[in-house]
Order: C-alpha cells, then sequence, then structure tokens
DNA sequence: TCAGCGAATAAGAATCATTCCAATCAGCAA
DNA sequence: TTGCTGATTGGAATGATTCTTATTCGCTGA
C-alpha cells in the first residue's frame, strides 16, 4: 500500500498503550479498514468490510473500537447531516466536500493560514478546541 | 420584540406562496418559535415551546413544519454531532460555535471576506453551493 | 355559498442508528 | 492454574425521525 497521504505515521498499538488501552485484532482491523479505503465509511459500511477478513466480529464491536479510535486521536467522527456517523483516517488539517448528487465526501487540504483566517472571527473569550468545515454542493466529474 | 439580527424581513407567507405551499397556523407558529428564542432548539423543544399556544399540534407537525420552513430557505437545519437536528432561524451568513460544557449553540457572524478565503481552498472543479462552519469548544462564561 | 380536491395535519406504527446490558472471553499476573 | 480486568458478543432497549393512514383544512370553480 503506498500512502498518498503524508501523515505522521501514527502507531495504533502505541496510541493504545499511551492511552492505557489493550490492542486487539478487533481494533486492528477495524483501524485498517479506515486506513485502505478513506471514502469516510459508516460504522455499518466498516462492519460490512471487515466481516470476510473477521467473519465473528460483531456490529457492537465496530461501534466500540471506532468510539476508542476516535478516543485515541486516530480517527475523526465526522457529522455533518442527518444520518448515521462517518469516519475519517485523515490526520491532516482537512475540510470535508460532500457531494450532494452522489453523497460521497472528499478530503480537502486546509493550509495553516486559511484555519487561522477562519479562527479569527471568534469574539474575544471564545476557546475554540477544533474547526470543522464542510462544503456542499458538486465534486468534479472525474 | 426587537430584532438585533440585521436581516432581511423573511416574510413567511411570501415565501410559502413563492414555493407554492399554504400558510397554516402550525407553520406560523413553529417559524415564530425559531424567530423569538434563537437557540437552536430540537424539533422536541420546538414542539415543547409551542404547545402552550396550540396545544393540539403534534410532533410529527412540527418535523413536517420545520422541514417546510428549510425547504423555503428561511430556516438552517444545523447538525455538526450525533443526536437530534438542531434549527436555526438566523439568514445571515454565520458560523455556529458549540460549547462543549454547556452544549449551547451560538452564532458567530462570518465576514464576506473570511468566507471567500475559506472557499479559496476548493481545487477546480468543486463548485460549493453551501460551507458549514463550526467550532467547537468553550465559550466565554458570561 | 357550496362542493370537490389536493394539501396539510394528527396519531400512532415503523424504521434506523446507536447504545445498553448481561454473559462470555482473553491476556496477563499472582 | 486461577483470578482479574478489560474487551467482545448477541440481543434488547432507546431515541430521533420517518412513514402510513385517516381526517381535516383551505382554496377554487360552479
Ligand atoms: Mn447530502
Ligand atoms: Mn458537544
Ligand atoms: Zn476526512
Ligand atoms: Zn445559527
Amino acid at each position: 500500500m503506498r500512502l498518498s497521504h503524508q501523515e505522521p505515521p501514527a502507531n495504533l498499538a502505541q496510541r493504545l498503550a499511551d492511552s492505557g488501552l489493550r490492542n486487539t485484532p478487533q481494533r486492528e482491523v477495524v483501524y485498517n479498514a479506515l486506513l485502505v479505503r478513506r471514502d469516510h465509511p459508516t460504522a455499518d459500511e466498516v462492519y460490512t468490510r471487515v466481516r470476510p477478513e473477521m467473519p465473528t466480529i460483531s456490529l457492537a464491536t465496530v461501534y466500540n473500537c471506532l468510539e476508542t479510535l476516535v478516543q485515541c486521536d486516530l480517527v475523526r467522527q465526522v457529522n455533518f447531516e442527518r444520518g448515521p456517523s462517518r469516519y475519517c483516517a485523515n490526520l491532516l488539517p482537512h475540510a470535508h466536500f460532500h457531494d450532494e448528487k452522489t453523497g460521497a465526501t472528499y478530503d480537502i487540504p486546509l493550509p495553516p493560514e486559511v484555519l487561522a483566517h477562519v479562527r479569527s472571527v471568534l469574539p474575544a473569550g471564545y476557546e475554540a478546541k477544533t474547526v470543522e468545515i464542510t462544503f456542499h454542493g458538486q465534486a468534479p466529474i472525474a
């Protein structure tokens, strides 16, 4: 697998250990599913993708693993519309582009200065830990 | 009531007519609930607020009315986390600040040039109809 | 004014994503 | 080995929303 994303090599086992959590085959297989196909799948889609490799895993466990990965800051939970949560393993600062025709979601890299400009709209006293930016519209046909 | 928001006077009856929809007491009372208290209530909260004035309205109708108002572009449906949708009658360009401690959501005005800067991150071919920006963190105590 | 018609509402059932629960299970330590 | 604790399972429960169906309403044309 060639990583087209330039990211720090976030090691699952390490991050789990740091959080005082155990590494398990289920957590590995769920995390890997998010790494190999970065199309922001739902929990149920992850479940479907992971079952061929681990047929005994339960949907509840997929939910548990995803929650754990989010807690460890290895995965972002994405909610920009009604409907199931989606999960994203891209740790670089990025916005989401939601294609209203196809339903697909794309990552749009966010330069630091844009992020800074956005944060500058906050009045004094507002302390933002995170900023989420989502576009809705039509993505290129290609 | 003094409108602290400087907005075009979006007339409900007019907008409904424009969309070929009928004005009804239910739609008026639901829309009014969003105008008088702009704290991004859920459908259920709107239901609770509206019942004293119209005890026979049903929750299903509240959902229907909210959907209609969203369709008419009089109301924004806001989803930035799991959980019930919230509704916002502020038509001016603004971001949302979600206070993680209190759960409250505040409107943050968005200057056009910031919006333009954000849109500039889109690669060629991406046509964004709307941009949503949400901050998560801690709002001032006051 | 009134009948007819489609739109809108009301009440409750159904759906769907998620969470909860209770019973195993697994890895490590005594 | 045995215990302990965290993790996994399968199924039940929950909560928000949507759907269905009957009823009511509002407008238009006679
Ligand atoms: Mn969409
Ligand atoms: Mn929150
Ligand atoms: Zn992403
Ligand atoms: Zn708002």
